[in-house]
DNA sequence: CGGTCTCTTGAGCAGAGTCAATGAACGTGG
DNA sequence: CCACGTTCATTGACTCTGCTCAAGAGACCG
């Protein structure tokens, strides 16, 4: 039998955070869902919606945003591939803030009721997906931290330190270089700072060779002393959760 | 035979959240607990520790909290009686934040594994727990909102509203009103700000006519007004879900 | 009654925001 | 391949919200 490359996928993740048997493999294996290419900016989710689904991103960047009353915008995640992306939706009926993607994004949407019940009923599935809850949880608790109590460098530095540590995860990669498919606004939005200032931060952190950028391509040149910089600590990664 | 009247404590917030049978009820009254009183400003959960133990919160009041290198203290999250206060120990082994009580508390300390085990096996005390968690991340995610994009005003009436609603619904009243147990220097590390600019906002929250103030006894006394100027939404307490 | 912790208030400062203009990069159609 | 329009990045000048420092007043406790 052949076997659902996507599906195959999403099983890696759930094993990779717990125990799978043979069984779960196979409840899996027998999912619902429907894959789907994103446009740029075109939302996943958005604010108040009652989605049925639950999405599963293969491929691509996506954040997830608040708008305040003003206007003014607050990214309050940035998804990475290999990332369920809104398990929110397996027990809360309605959403409370919007997805959106950042570049050309790939996603598995997968019927929620059905997701639900394997976690509620398969106990290794259940285990998978409360971790990655959980690790999801205590990276709003960081960023809480990093807009209400760092100064603009900082916070800046902070982010560039998780995407590089997160990617290099997600790739089996160490380089601490990647490819921020951001602009400075969405920058400042993640930070909470006006793009002016992003973009005077980011120079300043190049001028102390911190990093180095080209286009939109960010390389951190000396890891160490912009950790330290950056009061950037990976535990509440979990990474060896 | 004689309930114990702790775990019927817990039995009731999680029948809050998912319909529980009977066997539910049993196997929850058989978790090994051990309840605590825990002194104001004393911990509960450090940092980096490895808790075997999972606490609902009896009574009084607790707030979960991150250092920076600098030395700034940010509160994440406040924890009102009748809530479960690390279900991350249930599957990360390791604490990311510290928590202590605000006020003299009572805790109920589950042992993890016990009810991590329901969690797993019983698709309604899942389904409740994984509804606690969910909304906590949803709290957590409007609080880098507020910290990152909102001014000063608006954010502690925020808290505020916030604090009166939690509140109302626990106590199943409408007050409005509260018995605030923190100092001010607490409420502006809740709300990223210093404690000398909390207590020039709170005075021109009150010079406006939408609190008042009596020691720490906060009444909202328009709460239209106060709502609307601190950009106060609720869908992200869930109170529906 | 003295000591300590909070709360208040004022004065001056500075980090980050605003406004505005220029320049670079990129996609598109001709 | 080039002209053009759009989006994004960069920079300067100026402003302002919220911070720092410091001192005094209340409240609470043993």
């Amino acid at each position: 039998m052949q076997l659902d490359p996507i599906l195959e996928t999403i099983i890696r993740r759930i094993a990779s955070r717990a125990r799978v048997s043979e069984e779960d493999r196979t409840a899996i294996r027998s999912l619902p869902y429907s894959a789907r290419a994103i446009e740029p900016s075109s939302y996943l989710v958005r604010e108040g919606a009652q989605p049925s689904r639950c999405a599963f991103l293969l491929s691509g960047f996506c954040y997830r945003q608040k708008l305040t009353s003003e206007g003014a915008r607050q990214i309050v995640s940035i998804e990475i591939p290999g990332e369920f992306i809104d398990l929110h939706h397996l027990f809360l009926t309605e959403s409370d803030h919007n997805v959106q993607a950042l570049t050309r994004a790939h996603v598995a949407e997968i019927d929620a009721a059905a997701l639900r019940e394997l976690a509620l009923t398969r106990p290794a599935i259940g285990a998978a997906l409360w971790i990655e809850a959980l690790i999801g949880a205590s990276i709003f608790r960081e960023w809480i931290v990093n807009v209400g109590r760092r100064d603009a460098h900082s916070r800046v530095g902070h982010l560039l330190c998780e995407l590089a540590v997160r990617l290099d995860i997600a790739n089996d990669t160490t380089n601490r270089a990647f490819d921020l498919p951001m602009t400075q606004e969405q920058l400042g939005d993640a930070v909470g700072l006006t793009p002016v200032h992003v973009n005077r931060v980011l120079r300043a952190l190049a001028a102390r060779n911190l990093i180095s950028r080209d286009r939109r391509q960010i390389s951190i040149l000396d890891w160490d002393a912009l950790r330290d910089a950056s009061d950037f600590n990976p535990r509440y990664l979990h990474l060896t959760a």
